[in-house]
DNA sequence: ACAAATTTCAAACGAGCGTTTAAATTGCCC
DNA sequence: GGGCAATTTAAACGCTCGTTTGAAATTTGT
């Protein structure tokens, strides 16, 4: 019951929308003005003032639009593994909570260009110092986090809660960095991560498991 | 023989170079201005385009400065790790050689608060969707991240070179945000990661260990 | 101690930023 | 088809940015 419903918006709107999160995922939010976003998108420079308010707006409202859907998903697969464990009597798997936290995510940027753009959005608005933007979406993941802590917690009960806190961060970075597609380059090759099969994801989850799960 | 040693500068520019970096740590780059840094560092406004040319040399300048030596120390403990087994007759332990890059770092940045800053502004640059800024920090990285990744490839010989080659990513991505500070708040409380002691150290080394080796 | 080089300083430059305004245009209902 | 609200438009606002300038102050070399 914590789905949330997204706002609708207008042609123009989605528009604007579509524009903003393309350019701020290819330039970082500061580096793109309202004028570069309404010049693309062909619209007025008035028009983001007009139908968001401010710029910070905007740029709120870019992020919402997506992540919660997204996260209604992560929160709908997180439930299905706690629920189908308790039905059979038995504490869920680590590599179970840790695949519906991370196949919903890979899933959803491997679907289109949009989405990836949004992924690239996201990462840099979680790596931005400025707080007023990590707050956001923090507040937002937050619930989730917490009901993945707590089923971590009683999956690996001999784990201290503070390795444990550890762990979920570095699982948490791992997966930003994965979506964010930045790669260091090895051997002078740049190799995209999220390709188009299932191979990160089951890579990704038996990666963090193994990680989680260690003695 | 990779050492390379870094320029000297006065104590003007040293003033200039510690403001600058608390400051782009504090706020980001973007959100710093030369008025910010000028004023916080008590020096005239034209003494950072006299004294580095522009902000981007100015932001080149901040990296370099303990980037340098800080790769210097990383390359020196991986030579020792793979010297050690070479000498032993043995291919060197997947643990070794990740600690041989983690410790550095995490020491490094528990050392003061000025390399915390640094530790922060690094991230936020390696996050920076701007290719600029990142190719400088990668270029650098590149040649100790082949080293590993060839040591890596000889201590896991059964793993192929795409899924090592993920493994790395999802590892410097858990290093980056470990290091940044960055938190995900769960229960609502939130934990600083890098803290006094070695803990942090040893549990990202087995964490990252455990899901390199993992079959 | 004095001339030359280096560094500091106050002031200003043009450019670009987010935002506001008020008029022009469009879409819609009765 | 006319009246009214919603939208689009062009223009301008005040502000801050990085950078430049030329003179003043300081340091350096002999």
């Amino acid at each position: 019951m914590n789905h949330i419903t997204p706002p609708t918006y207008t042609a123009t709107q989605e528009r604007i929308l579509d524009t903003a999160e393309h350019l701020f995922a290819e330039h970082g939010i500061h580096a793109t003005t309202l004028r570069t976003i309404t010049g693309a998108a062909k619209v007025n420079l008035a028009a983001v003032n007009y139908h968001f308010g401010t710029k910070e707006q905007l740029i709120q409202a870019v992020l919402l639009r997506r992540l919660t859907p997204l996260n209604n998903e992560r929160q709908r697969q997180l439930d299905t593994v706690l629920q189908t464990a308790s039905a059979e009597k038995r504490t869920a798997h680590v590599d179970e909570m840790i695949r519906a936290f991370i196949e919903p995510t890979l899933h959803f940027a491997q679907q289109n260009d949009a989405n990836k753009d949004f992924m690239s959005f996201t990462c840099t608005m979680m790596m931005n110092p400025n707080n007023e933007f990590r707050s956001l979406f923090t507040s937002i993941m937050e619930p989730l986090i917490d009901q993945l802590f707590a089923a971590l917690q009683t999956a690996l009960p001999t784990v201290p809660v503070a390795i444990l806190h550890m762990r979920l961060q570095f699982t948490i970075g791992a997966m930003i960095f994965a979506m964010r597609e930045i790669d260091i380059p090895i051997s002078g090759q740049h190799k995209q991560l999220v390709g188009g099969s299932k191979t990160i994801i089951n890579e990704m989850v038996s990666f963090i498991s193994a990680g989680m799960e260690q003695s």
